[in-house]
DNA sequence: TCAAATAGCGTAGGGGTTGAACAGTTTCTC
DNA sequence: GAGAAACTGTTCAACCCCTACGCTATTTGA
């Protein structure tokens, strides 16, 4: 019946199939998924690749498909380990999420290729699942429905996910920033010609530049600001 | 000085080099792009190749090489085409935003790969930066900063981004109900004995099921009362 | 007219995922 | 204990993808 799970669900939850003849494995599912963080950390998603996994043991490429199904589940199974379990959140609901949030955002900080895992179909590893509940049981304190804090959870989670890759991108090309000017040069001319008022304004003051961690913390308040209306309403 | 700047930059902004003498090119930039982003509508993201693309025209793979400098290249531009120009807002910045993150998740819906596109750097292309320039024009009739009213931007793009991605998981989730509940079965016993007591009464109740579009308002709604909340302080 | 610039091709190499057949090893069962 | 069954890892083999180099043919400017 398993084989009808998506790709990665047994093998996330402990449920290795019962072996029982054959020779031992020389390899585990969970050494194969560690090395596969470990080459995330070291060069990012696209590093992490079957053929790499297998040479680092030394065995051939052909041999992981004896521990995995394919490719996508290996994926399912390094992005849940990788994340990792959430943290002990304060009590009240809004202290608890912005606890959440920063949690979530350090750890997009510490493993970004995280951001780069494509997401296919609905949460339902373990540790992914852990997220969601602990700020759901913060949610409770409320009166919000299920319904309702199912979706300011989404809401956090999507500023969370957004604001995590935006610093990314950020820090990225803070590292050149020769080229960021090469780029105003070749920009700001085309704006002004192409009518885009408001982008010159902004290239043109530099004001853009002045903290990311508030970034992080303008866009939590609003977010938060906006889960209060709908809970003092209540 | 164009060999520096970021891939796509300037073919984007309609800066063809200059050719002079040799062979007319049997193709355009545009055609090039027209396919790709036709692949891309017909098969998803992971369709368009050069390979599949040089296919297409009856020609080689590295023929593509003589109009694009790499596939960064080609979906840079891709990316910014197949997401078109934004649409004319409605007065007030409720309104406004209320417009643009239907826009953007309408679009979103109609080519779900654009949610696929790994986004590297900053946005610096034509449709792209236009989206941004509505938008913050909207705000410009509040007392919302600059720096602030960008933030309220990438807190709007976020959202939509999310909720967009959301909806294309579930929309094909959907596809295979019968694969849904095989998961229930499989998850609900280990989530009551994991210890997950708010996401096994989320997966009990079949509450969860009760329209996706008013998952787009609801989040929308916080969204905007969270700026509202900002604006109103000031 | 002729040389420079250029388009597209052939060849080649480097990654990557996946499948099938096969030898060897372990363990269950008769 | 002997044989059968199951399992591991290997080799061989497709098949995708991107990219680099060198070549020929073509077009155009000098």
């Amino acid at each position: 019946m398993n084989a009808e799970l998506p790709p990665g669900l047994a093998l996330a939850w402990g449920v290795q199939p019962a072996q029982r003849r054959g020779p031992k494995p020389g390899l585990s599912v969970e050494q194969i998924v560690a090395t596969g963080i470990e080459f995330g950390d070291r060069a990012g998603f696209e590093a992490i690749s079957l053929q790499k996994i297998a040479a680092q043991f030394g065995v051939t490429t052909n041999a992981m498909y004896r521990y995995v199904r394919s490719k996508d589940e290996l994926i399912v199974l390094v992005h849940d380990k990788a994340l990792g379990a959430p943290p002990e959140l304060p009590a009240g609901w809004r202290a608890a999420g912005t606890a959440w949030v920063h949690a979530l955002v350090d750890r997009y900080g510490e493993r970004p290729w995280l951001l780069d895992v494509p997401i296919r179909g609905a949460p339902i590893t373990p540790n992914v699942m852990r997220w969601a509940e602990v700020m759901l049981q913060a949610f409770a304190e409320t009166p919000l429905s299920q319904h309702d804090a199912l979706g300011c959870l989404m809401l956090l989670d999507g500023f969370a996910r957004n604001y995590a890759n935006l610093a990314r991108q950020l820090g990225a090309n803070n590292d050149v920033p020769v080229q960021a000017e090469q780029v105003g040069a070749f920009l700001v001319p085309r704006l002004i010609e192409g009518n885009y008022p408001m982008l010159v304004s902004l290239y043109t003051n530099a004001e853009y530049n002045d903290g990311l961690d508030d970034d992080l913390e303008f866009g939590l308040t609003r977010t938060l600001d906006g889960i209060e209306v709908l809970i003092k309403a209540a």
